[in-house]
DNA sequence: ATCTGTGAACCGGTTCACAGCC
DNA sequence: GGCTGTGAACCGGTTCACAGAT
């Protein structure tokens, strides 16, 4: 195990290596190869095992790795071991579907607090939660360590609620909205832009572009 | 222009920066330089000029690109010059999010129809549209062209949903979940796993990674 | 015999730096 | 003077191929 900067493709794919590891926890196997793990998550052995070499090697010669010991190291690495605390600003579908996306919470993120300025949506369940007036985000954010904030709102709206919670602890902020945000130094900011992966498809099947998957 | 191999990267890009030339055509300004964009997307100058070098330039040396001429250009390229047409199966709060998504609907993705197999959804109607039972989804494909499948189901149905509209002229799929699937030579397949952002987050929060992202 | 771990080779994308044009 | 277009240099990630462990 040597010290050098770790491709962040690395660690997007130990996040779908440990989904993998977890349906093989659940379906009782204890032991799997790089190649079992590659053909589950559309990677190669190689990278595989590259990617945890980065880490130190879980494996053992021969034999492979050990499902649970393997997934719990992947889990570690990735911070997984602590609860993240995340609030939802914007109560549109799509943040709606995210306060219900069961993907999130099994992972350790935990939702918080979903706040709308819409007076339609405040009040409303959504889960077990109650949408809350966007006004009260501040205090909410003093009254509760939340870690992580995920914007799904319209793109002209995103800026000004980062600029209100400046200072309020938030340490990572996740954008759906198709709009460059700028937050302080050292709050990370990460975006997604849903329309993107359908437009590469788009050109991809135009150009008859036949990517391999596995 | 030569004719190289484009990179993907450089595709997903082109999507990130036709939707901010949306921007600036809506607010009726007619020049932007690379510079310019470069800013309003995360990206650098020299990445810009480069991306569109692929396709030949677009740009006036001293001046800049024109707004309108170059994201017409941009849309032909990603082939969003043509309507695409899309169903999305499963109907649970990420499906329905997208079903109501403008983002699809606004850049020539155009969805057709949707479908689940709870007697408790189907029936119900999702802004223009009702969810139909997934039992006449072959019908549905055979008397409707639908180029692009949205899978927005749990990991276990998936495979069998893909393998049902085989030879049914689906030519793309975009899956939720979080596991691989296997279509037929030449089926676009791309994956989005909403929770892999999220981890990567929490790994460079975990590891105090300071990723700049301009 | 089998499967991991890893330096080395390779490949492809990004950045640099400057020539070319307005 | 300013901004594009682009070969060249650079950098980083992926793949190869084999040594090492069980």
């Amino acid at each position: 195990m040597k010290k050098v900067k770790i491709p962040e493709a690395t660690i997007a794919r130990l996040s779908v290596y440990s989904r993998f590891l977890n349906r093989m926890e659940k379906n009782g196997v204890d032991t799997v190869s790089s190649g079992e793990i590659a053909k589950g998550t559309a990677s190669n052995s190689a990278q595989v095992r590259k990617d945890f070499a980065y880490f130190g090697g879980f494996g053992k010669r021969g034999v492979g790795y050990d499902v649970i010991d393997l997934n719990r190291n992947i889990k570690e690495i990735l911070g997984l071991n602590k609860e993240w605390r995340a609030i939802i600003v914007g109560m549109g579908n799509l943040g709606k579907a995210l306060a219900y996306y069961h993907g999130f919470s099994t992972r350790g993120f935990k939702i918080m607090g979903l706040f709308d300025n819409d007076p339609q949506k405040i009040g409303e369940k959504i889960d077990t939660l109650t949408v809350q007036d966007d006004q009260v985000m501040e205090k909410f954010l003093d009254n509760n360590e939340i870690d992580i904030m995920i914007l799904t709102l319209p793109a002209e709206y995103t800026q000004a609620v980062v600029d209100r919670v400046e200072g309020k602890g938030i340490k990572g902020i996740l954008n759906f909205a198709p709009t460059v945000i700028h937050a302080s130094e050292g709050t990370q900011i990460r975006n997604v832009d849903l329309a993107v992966h359908l437009e590469v498809m788009s050109y991809n099947l135009t150009h008859s572009i036949n990517k391999e998957q596995e």
